[in-house]
DNA sequence: TAAAAAATGGGGATTTTACCTCATTTTTTA
DNA sequence: TAAAAAATGAGGTAAAATCCCCATTTTTTA
């Protein structure tokens, strides 16, 4: 293929966000067509232009996160393909990812001419085999959010905060015991003993920022 | 001037610390020397080489950190100037890392341009008042970190882990009681009210990782 | 439409945290 | 060396969190 492989980046540190779009301009193969710092504005973006071939995906952003936005891409432009990039190098997060459609992971701590080889083989091949993704194939790595219930996706943010389940129960709508029940189960399914340790996990996973 | 600023590049984040260094080589006046993933590379470097005259360095970096890297730095290679850039533009932060001798803070969500802008005013004039600096010099913000003893600072990450207080107790070789009474001197001095707030607290200080 | 999964919430017990007061010893600093 | 700061720890209380049990209603799925 000799046609210029058409990207779009999305990551919420400009200095990264930027110089890694100027660096990718080097190459005759590739061409940045636009950069954003989350998911909202890529949205915004497609509504009035044609999409991109590919996005670098960060994982967590501000406002819409590549969760989400990786969703989104695949329920409604589902030829593009997704990269993400993370810096937490988690095995649940990119499991995550994954599962939402991503094509394929890179982290922050590989080499930048890893992801070269990741635009250039996912754009031609739709896929590129490095160690995160022999990783995931491997083990089987179920990811921890799909274990949740959308009710307890709806808690866990709160329970990562330094709300009381008093406060926690008022914004829900529901009784402290049923928060309470809700903190049961989600402890259970991502096997951790106490707030403080689901907060570390979720910041460790980009679930909560 | 017209000699060249050499700069070193301080982050643990491969992609970015090399995507940077290639975007600051295209500038004439500026040369990247080399790159270091944490401050141990920085310190093993200057045993057998000359300083540059410029380190940018990241704050939150695994092994040494660069709080005690630009603690190093002004003791053993004082002509050094350091530029602090971190992703948490938090204020207590970049209090904490001008204290300890850096000359300028930018956010990696500013424009990459104002790095570049950094170098060159820090290189000829030894500062760049950015709104970083202009808001600490405005508000005289005294760094989190200054508040506390050295005992409190030993225990401060055992506080954000899952430890219960008689691990803390029995891994620090003090009572309870004793935790108990740095605990609430940690939570007065930095104003909050539970451990999971201190970890949120510090992990947005880049004081915990 | 029947079965399964999810969401709801009450009762109750134990543990852990948070927050006081007070006092002694050790270390640092002026 | 005297004063100040830091580190130590006891006693006690109230609140919050953790972890069980149980059951009912609602929603989803096969």
């Amino acid at each position: 293929m000799n046609t210029v492989i058409s990207i779009v980046v999305c990551d919420d540190h400009t200095m990264f966000r930027k110089s890694l779009s100027l660096y990718l301009g080097t190459f005759k193969k590739v061409k940045v067509l636009k950069d954003f710092a989350n998911g909202h504005g890529l949205v915004k973006f497609l509504q009035h232009h044609q999409p991109p071939s590919l996005v670098l995906m960060d994982i967590k952003m501000p406002v819409m996160n590549g969760y989400e936005s990786t969703a989104f891409l695949k329920q409604y432009y589902p030829k593009v393909r997704v990269i993400a990039m993370s810096s937490f190098d988690n095995e649940l997060a990119i499991a995550q990812i994954l599962h939402m459609g991503a094509s394929c992971f890179v982290s922050k701590n590989d080499e930048p001419d890893e992801i070269c080889k990741a635009i250039l083989h996912v754009h031609q091949y739709g896929y590129y085999m490095n160690k995160w993704m022999r990783y995931q194939q491997k083990n089987q790595v179920v990811p921890a959010m799909q274990l949740l219930t959308a009710k307890e996706k709806t808690i866990l943010p709160l329970l990562c905060s330094s709300k009381t389940y008093d406060e926690i129960a008022s914004i829900s709508n529901i009784s402290i015991k049923t928060v309470d029940r809700h903190r049961d189960e989600i402890f259970k399914k991502l096997n951790v003993q106490s707030r403080l340790n689901l907060a570390l996990f979720a910041i460790n996973n980009g679930i909560v920022v």
